[in-house]
Parts: structure tokens; C-alpha cells; sequence
DNA sequence: TAGATTGTTAATCGATTAACAATC
DNA sequence: TAGATTGTTAATCGATTAACAATC
């Protein structure tokens, strides 16, 4: 079963399997990782034998290899282009965001209504929501970021599956509904920020009173 | 149990029952918050039962009291004031972040070691990092979020529990650290842009082959 | 009242972990 | 070889859903 949590673990194994590579290790055990990753080394080696990934039966396993498998399903193995609809304050943040960069995403091209952030001379160009549809065709967009005002966000979110973009990162405070074969990935700021705010009350409230509650999980 | 995913569902049931209210919904029945935000009325009843949010038997749930119960569950009864650290293209754009105001959560300074950034006068103060606890200690400050650099962020994650701070809004991209009664949520911009491309590339590659797979659950 | 909806218990489903045979 | 680690199966744990008695 290849759900979200299992591919944020693959993530996440690669990023300490960069920092393990970094610091010469030449093989790697599922202990190890786990370990790195706060997790099991159980689940490290479930995970890759649901992708088919196998290391030795006592060598643990081979590091740079690992890494390249990961890479491959990770999408790492090339450069990702994407757009970004909405150059307000999110939009502009993630086309400066220099964490991208380094990590093979590039986003080629923004849009927005408003013609004062339009500039089609720019490096990454900005450019008005009716061009949308002819760039992702003549670039062979498949992926899209939308950082626009809520109440537009479910209009645009239709325009650019009516372009045939197959996946999108949505910021809109809203959960964005699309037909089911397109991939959408809600970040809504707020909750995140809401979800740490409860729990901060309820654990001062659980210092306060009495009964003791290890309840909370993630 | 009371973990992340609840407490997400009940944000979520929270931005569903505004716009009910809003259309003049006096009552609203689990069935209706079930389908507006895409689970089952079971749980929606699983979900408030959890908090002691009761309904009436026959007359479903009063929306502005279940507005009222869910607000003081979330924080949203009183202004949530937060600091952040590091003032970049992240940082910068919660800063000026729209949808914060409405939500009763206030970014009431901001902190950075560039002084080129630092600005005492402004209106939301950016001050250097060595005034944070002076700062958080004064204003009584108990939730922060962090946005720099990753190498410095697990000091500057250090620093901010040294001066009491309880939650913390993680989003540069690594897994930070910190003693288990501090709340710490990590947003790994990254990590969400690599879900939507594998599970795009996964979904391609499905309808290229021939094994039709449902399995891609969340 | 009859019908509809809640609140909760029991059943199901899925994900994680423990355990251990295979084997390098 | 002996010891250690993988790969996988079975057991456990937790979360979701179905079902239904209570009841408005």
C-alpha cells in the first residue's frame, strides 16, 4: 500500500542518506537509518522491499546505490519544471526559494492577473493566466503550484487541469477538488500552524491538571 | 487518541461550518460536515464525541455553537501571538501573510542576523536573534516559527526552547530536534513538491503499463 | 407517533512492529 | 564457521467505518 506517509519516509531517508554519502559512508544498515529518521529499522526495510529495494543480506546497504534508487523515485534523477500561479507573497517566496534549487526543482514561469508583476523579459517570466495553457503545452509542464487568493484558487485550480497539468502543490486555504486522476497536495499554513497551537494548549492544560495523558500521537 | 490528523479534521470541519454559517445554516448534521469536507458522518460524530461536543438526536448540531467549541479548541477565541526567526523569502511572506490576520494569529516580531533586515521601528519589529528571549520572555510569547537557513536551524530551534517557547512551525527542511514537551510541526516545502511528482509519475507510469492499482491512498 | 439523527460499541481495515528463517 | 543483517510473515496496534440502540 503506497500511501503519502510512505513516500514522506522516502524523503526522508534520502535526505540522511545525502548526510551519511557526505560523511564517507560506503554502506548504510536499516538500523542506521531508522535511527536517523526516528523510526524503525523494521519499517526501513518494509518500505524498500515495497519499491522493489533490496540491500545484503549482512552488508546492510550499499549507500550510493541506495541513494540513486531513491533518487529515481523521488523524481530526483532530473530536472523538475514547474509553474506557479499567484506571485503574491507565498508565489514570490518559493520563485526566490533557494532550497529548490539545489534540489533539482525549477520553476520556469509564473502567473498572475495582475499586470504590475507581469515581465515577460525576466529570467523566470511572469506572465498573465491566459498564456497558461499555451506555455504548458509548448514546455511539457505536468506539475503546477498554486499561491493564489482562496476565492480563486478552485477557478484556477480548473484552469490548469484543463491544461493537463497532472499534479498540484496547493496553498489556497481550501482543499482543492479536481477529477481523480490528477494529484493534488494540500499545504494549508493556517492549519499547521493551528494543529501546534493546540497542542501547546493541551499540553500546558495537562501540566496544570491531573490526569497524566500520553495520548498525544502523530 | 487524540493526534495531528484529528485536530486537521477539525480544522477542516471549522472552515466548512463558516461557510455554513455564513449561508444561514442554523443546524447542520454530520452527514452535511461529512460531505463538505470529504469523510464519513461517522467520524464526524467519532470526531466531537473525542472533545465532548454534543449534538441533538434528532436535530444535528447547532452551527454557531459548534462554531464557538471548535474555535476554543483550535485557539481561535483570543489572538495567537507568534514570533518568527529568520527573515527570508519564507519568513518575509508569513510576514506579510493575508489570511494570518483573519485568523486571529499576529506575527508580532521577527528576528534575523542580518542587520540590513533588522528594523526596530517597524511595525512588526525585526530584531537581531539576541533579543528573542528578552523578547519572548516580555510578551509572554509561546508559539514560534522558524524559517532559515538549515544548518542554523536546530541552534536557532535550540534557542528558542532556551527561552520557553512551547510550538514550534518548522519549515526548513530537516527533522528538528527538541525535548518531547515541546510541540515542534515540520512543513518540508521540498518533501510536498516531491509527493506530487512521484505520485504523477507513478499515475503515468500506471496508465503506460498495464496492472491497474488503486492502491494510492492517503 | 413515525422518522431521522445522534452517540457509541463492535467490526473492519490498514499500517506498524516483532520475530525469525534465510543467508552472506 | 559464527555472527549479523536482511526480507517477509505473523502479530499487534491504531484508526476508520458500520451498525444500531437510544431518543428527540
Amino acid at each position: 500500500m503506497v500511501n503519502k506517509k510512505v513516500i514522506a519516509r522516502l524523503s526522508s531517508y534520502r535526505t540522511a542518506l545525502l548526510r551519511f554519502h557526505e560523511l564517507g559512508f560506503v554502506k548504510v544498515f536499516s538500523d542506521t537509518l531508522a535511527e536517523a529518521v526516528g523510526g524503525t529499522s523494521a519499517q526501513v526495510r518494509k518500505d524498500f522491499s515495497l519499491f522493489g529495494i533490496s540491500g545484503n543480506k549482512k552488508g546492510g546497504y550499499q549507500t550510493d546505490n541506495l541513494i540513486e534508487k531513491l533518487q529515481a523515485l523521488l523524481g530526483k534523477d532530473r530536472i523538475q519544471s514547474v509553474i506557479i500561479a499567484g506571485i503574491g507573497n507565498i508565489g514570490t517566496a518559493l520563485l526566490k526559494y533557494k532550497a529548490f534549487e539545489g534540489e533539482g526543482i525549477k520553476i520556469i514561469a509564473g502567473f498572475d492577473i495582475d499586470p504590475s508583476k507581469q515581465n515577460k523579459k525576466a529570467k523566470v517570466p511572469i506572465l498573465p493566466l491566459e498564456e497558461m495553457a499555451a506555455f504548458v503545452h509548448e514546455n511539457e509542464i505536468r506539475i503546477g503550484i498554486i499561491a493564489v487568493p482562496e476565492v480563486v484558487a478552485q477557478p484556477v485550480c480548473d484552469a490548469m487541469v484543463a491544461t493537463g497539468i497532472q499534479g498540484i502543490l496547493n496553498f489556497a486555504p481550501l482543499v482543492l477538488r479536481a477529477k481523480p486522476d490528477v494529484v493534488i497536495n494540500n499545504v494549508n499554513l493556517q492549519n499547521e500552524l493551528e494543529n501546534v497551537i493546540y497542542f501547546v494548549n493541551a499540553l500546558s492544560k495537562r501540566i496544570k491538571s491531573s490526569p497524566p495523558n500520553a495520548d498525544i500521537t502523530d
